[in-house]
DNA sequence: TTTCTTGTTAGCACGAATTGCAGATTAGGA
DNA sequence: TCCTAATCTGCAATTCGTGCTAACAAGAAA
C-alpha cells in the first residue's frame, strides 16, 4: 500500500479526516509484511496509543481494504489477516506455526483449469503449505510438531 | 472419501462404535460435491432424523478430516465448509454467489515459488476467483451484482 | 481564533461459527 | 442380558467481527 503521507492526501481528497488514530494505523501497516490480524495490529497500536479501540482497527482496516490500499487474505486459521502488499504476490503457510509468508511465483499465467467453460475467471490464488526452517528444527529435536497454535489452526491447515 | 460401508468398517477397526448419527452423515458426505458448510449439512441431516445435534455434525466431520477422509476449505466468507474429493483437485469460487465448484487443473506441477529457501513445501492450493455464468447472466439484466449473500462474503471474497 | 458541520471514535451489545463440558444414552463385546 | 466405554445432546463459553450511538474532534467557514 502506498505511504502514510499519500494515504492521508487520499484520504483528504474523498473528505475523509485525518485523525491521530488512522496516521498511527497507516504508519504500522505501511510495509508490514507480517499478515497481522486485527488483534494483532490492536496489539501494536495500543502499544503506542493507549485508548485506540479494537472497533477502530477493523474500521479502518475495511476502509483499506474498500479503497483497494490492502486485501485481506483468509487462509484458514481463524481471524482474517491483512496484507498491504499489493504486488502480483501468493502465500506460503508454515502448517506448525501458522506463519504466513509472501512469495512471487512462476507458472501461474500457465495454470489451466480443465472443464470449466461456464465460469469467467477473473482472479488466481496459490498457496503452498509446508514448514518453515525454524519449526522443521524444533521438529527434529522432538520428533513432533512444537509450535502448534491450536487445534483448530492444526485441524485447518493441515489437509 | 470412502463408501458409507467403507468408512464404518475403518471405524469399527479404530474402537469406534457406528451410529446411526454417523451413518447418515457418512451417507450424506459420500458423493456430496456441495461443499456443504456444518450448518447446511446439518439442516439436511435434520430432514431424515430430527433431534441430531449440529453438535455431533461437528464432531463427526472433525473425525472425518483427523482421518483424511475428508478436507476442511476455508475461503472466507464465513463459515468453514467441507470436502469428501480427495483427488488431486481445487477450487473455484464465484464472487457474487459463493458457490464453490471443484476443478482439476493443469500446470500446478510446473509452478515455481522464487526464493523461498528455508522452507519444504509440501502441497500447493489454487482457488479461481470469478463469476459463474447464472451470476454472470443476473449481472447482464441488473447491471450489478445480484446474488451478494453477506457482506462479509462481498468483502472477502472480492480483491 | 471561534464556530459549526460532519465525519470519527469508543464501547458495548449482538450475531455467527465453533468448541468445551457433563450428564444421559447406547453400541457392541463378554 | 449385562456392562462399560464411547457417543450424543444441549447448553454455556469463546472467538471474530459488525451495528449502533453518544461523545468527540477535524477542518472549512466566518
Amino acid at each position: 500500500m502506498q505511504s502514510p503521507a499519500a494515504l492521508a492526501a487520499m484520504y483528504r481528497s474523498q473528505g475523509r479526516k485525518i485523525t491521530p488514530q488512522r496516521q498511527l494505523l497507516f504508519q504500522l501497516m505501511h510495509e508490514n509484511d507480517r499478515h497481522p490480524t486485527a488483534e494483532a495490529l490492536f496489539a501494536e497500536a495500543s502499544a503506542q496509543m493507549p485508548g485506540i479501540s479494537l472497533r477502530t482497527v477493523y474500521q479502518t482496516l475495511n476502509e483499506l481494504a474498500e479503497m483497494g490500499e490492502l486485501q485481506f487474505i483468509d487462509i484458514g486459521g481463524g481471524a482474517t489477516r491483512f496484507d498491504p502488499n499489493l504486488d502480483d504476490h501468493h502465500h506460503v503457510v508454515c502448517t506448525d506455526c501458522g506463519q504466513i509468508r509472501d512469495v512471487h511465483v512462476k507458472g501461474t499465467a500457465a495454470l489451466r483449469p480443465l472443464d470449466l467453460e461456464d465460469f469467467t475467471v477473473s482472479e488466481v490464488g496459490v498457496v503452498f503449505q509446508g514448514v518453515c526452517s525454524s519449526c522443521e528444527k524444533s521438529r527434529a529435536k522432538t520428533g513432533r510438531s512444537v509450535h502448534a497454535k491450536s487445534p483448530a489452526l492444526q485441524a485447518k491447515v493441515s489437509k
